[in-house]
DNA sequence: AACCAGGACGTGA
DNA sequence: TCACGTCATGGT
């Protein structure tokens, strides 16, 4: 699919995938987004002042994350918690599991499940997500493969689409696009999809329209979290989407 | 005081 | 398949 877009800053017109000219208007509102966020990252790479609340944890410009399959876990674990849910809560989570030393699926799977929801329950769900969280510890202490299937994440209990997808592109460094409610939002209020298009077809107009590049699936999918938090939390804002002026048929 | 956050699952049409 | 209720804390 492919849409003839009028580039304001050089006056000319050009033939390029709506959705590439968006992840260029993203990219160059908001910079980098160092995705995924990390908790042992103590701010080591300074502040981002595009980017809406802390900083912790991102490292922009740095694809080479997750170093160990702990830095691996926490980013599943993240990906599980984060469900329906906003990261500061995520984090508070995960910094809970941390000082109690938990933060491995060894530890999940040993850990009393009460503790456990109590642990994680910032984040919401936690009767459901204590569950799911040791059925992702025992997955990841079993699993043999290098990366995973996307099947093979859809069938663990707790694990949907956007899950797996998250899990595939930012623990095993995989390029399949992360589709989420703000992504949903984003191309529905621009007219690129139904209201209601399904997950898959979401996915596959981004992936149909970009290289199959491992930064650029994972710095849109940041960048149109980033970009929503400004223009998608109430329906209101939607209509200062300043993308609209940038789909224009 | 509602409303929503980086969803997924179980159920009944 | 699909629409709808449920799960739950905490910020605005």
């Amino acid at each position: 699919m492919k849409k003839s877009v009028q580039n304001l800053s050089s006056g000319r017109t050009f033939n390029e995938p709506v959705i590439q000219t968006i992840y260029g208007y993203l990219l160059d509102s908001y910079g980098l987004q160092g995705w995924w966020p990390l908790i042992e990252l103590h701010n080591s790479y300074g502040t981002n002042p595009t980017k809406t609340g802390s900083i912790r944890g991102y490292h922009p410009g740095n694809y080479t994350y997750p170093h160990t399959e702990n830095q691996q876990f926490e980013i599943i674990c993240g990906a599980l918690l984060t469900q329906n849910t906003n990261w500061q809560q995520v984090e508070k989570a995960l910094i809970n599991l941390r000082q109690m030393d938990s933060l491995y699926p060894e530890r999940i799977l040993s850990c009393d499940i009460e503790t456990l929801k109590e642990a994680i329950k910032p984040a919401g769900y936690y009767n459901q997500k204590a569950a799911r969280l040791k059925i992702l510890a025992e997955w990841f202490t079993n699993f043999k493969s290098q990366t995973p299937e996307r099947e093979e994440l859809l069938s663990l209990k707790g694990i949907g689409p956007e899950t797996a997808d998250s899990i595939l592109l930012y623990a095993f460094k995989q390029p399949s696009f992360v589709v989420d409610a703000y992504t949903r939002r984003v191309v529905s209020n621009l007219g690129l999809v139904e209201e209601k298009a399904k997950y898959s077809e979401i996915k596959a107009l981004f992936e149909e329209n970009l290289p199959e590049d491992l930064v650029i699936y994972q710095e849109y999918h940041a960048l149109l979290v980033e970009h929503a938090k400004r223009y998608y939390q109430k329906k209101i804002s939607y209509s200062r989407c300043p993308l609209l002026r940038l789909v224009s048929d």
